[in-house]
DNA sequence: TTCGTTGTTGCACTTTAGTGCGATAGAATT
DNA sequence: AATTCTATCGCACTAAAGTGCAACAACGAA
C-alpha cells in the first residue's frame, strides 16, 4: 500500500515532474485498471471519492505522462483515443462483443520475422491486436 | 483500362448499389493507389482534374462502400480515420520517419497461435502493425 | 422515353476532443 | 517560513470530422 504509494511518486519525480495530487491520482488510477481508459473515463474515476482533478489538468497530467514515457496512447478503435499505464512491449485483445481491451503478454507472439519484409523496408517493432470474444462474452 | 472499369462497376454491382459517377471515382481512386487515404485526400485527388463529388458524396460513398464490404476503415495514428481499398486480409507497415503507410503480405506473418491466449479468451483473427523504416527513410 | 426511386449538392449545423487563459493554489528548495 | 516557480481551476473557446436538409439531378427498370 504505502510501497506501492512510493513507488509511483518516484517513478514521477525521476522523470524531472512535480508530484501533484492530480497527476498521481492520474498516474496511480491508470495503474490500478487492467482496462484501457479514455480521459472521460480516467476523470469521472478520479473524481468519484471527491474531486480532484479538472478536465483540463487530466488532459495537462496525461499529456506531461505521456512526455516522459511514463504512460502510452492506444488507438484501437475509430476516434477513440485510450491509455495505458504499461508501457512495456505487450499485445492486445479486443473483444468484438463488449469491446473489452485486455493485455497479451509479449511472450505470447515473439520473434516474428522482421527480415522477410519487402526490399527497402525495415521493421524495427510491432505490434499485434487480435480479435475474439472475451471471458464473459464466450460463446 | 475498359477492363479494369467494367470490374469496378460490376463490383459496385454486384452488392446490390446503384452505380454512380461518384461511388466510382471514390471506389476507383482507392484501388488505384497503394497508400491509405483520409477521406480528406480522396476528396481532394477524385476533383482534381474536374470536380466530380462534394465533400458530402464522398462521406457517403464510403459509408455505404465500407458497408458493403467493398473498403475498410484502417486506424493507426491518432484520430485519423483512414480508408483501404483491399478487403484481403494483410497487415500493414508504418514509416516512423514519414508515416507513410505500406500493406504487408498475409503470408508474412501467418498461423500465430492464438491458442496459447488466457482463459476463456478466444482469438478468432489478428492483424500485425510494423514500425520501422521504409525504402525513402532508410537509414 | 418515361418515371419512380435513389443519390448528390452546398452549406449550415452538430458534436466532441482538446486548448487558452488569467487568476489562484500549491510543490519544492532554501 | 519564505520564496519562486509551476500546476490547477473553471469555463469559454477552437478545430475539425461528420451529419441533416431540401431542392435538384440522374440511374436504371420497363
Ligand atoms: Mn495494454
Ligand atoms: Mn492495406
Ligand atoms: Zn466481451
Ligand atoms: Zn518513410
Amino acid at each position: 500500500m504505502e510501497n506501492v504509494k512510493n513507488l509511483i511518486q518516484q517513478r514521477i519525480k525521476e522523470k524531472g515532474l512535480r508530484i501533484t495530487p492530480q497527476r498521481y491520482a492520474v498516474y496511480a488510477n491508470l495503474l490500478a485498471r487492467c482496462d484501457h481508459p479514455t480521459v472521460e473515463q480516467i476523470l469521472i474515476e478520479v473524481n468519484q471519492d471527491l474531486p480532484i482533478a479538472s478536465k483540463a489538468s487530466v488532459y495537462s497530467a496525461l499529456t506531461v505522462l505521456r512526455e516522459v514515457g511514463l504512460v502510452r496512447e492506444i488507438l484501437l478503435d475509430e476516434g477513440i483515443t485510450r491509455y495505458d499505464g504499461r508501457i512495456d512491449p505487450h499485445h492486445h485483445f479486443v473483444c468484438v462483443n463488449c469491446g473489452s481491451i485486455l493485455d497479451l503478454e509479449w511472450d505470447n507472439f515473439k520473434d516474428l520475422p522482421l527480415q522477410n519484409l519487402p526490399t527497402g523496408i525495415k521493421g524495427t517493432s510491432y505490434e499485434i491486436t487480435v480479435k475474439g470474444t472475451c471471458d464473459q462474452c464466450g460463446s
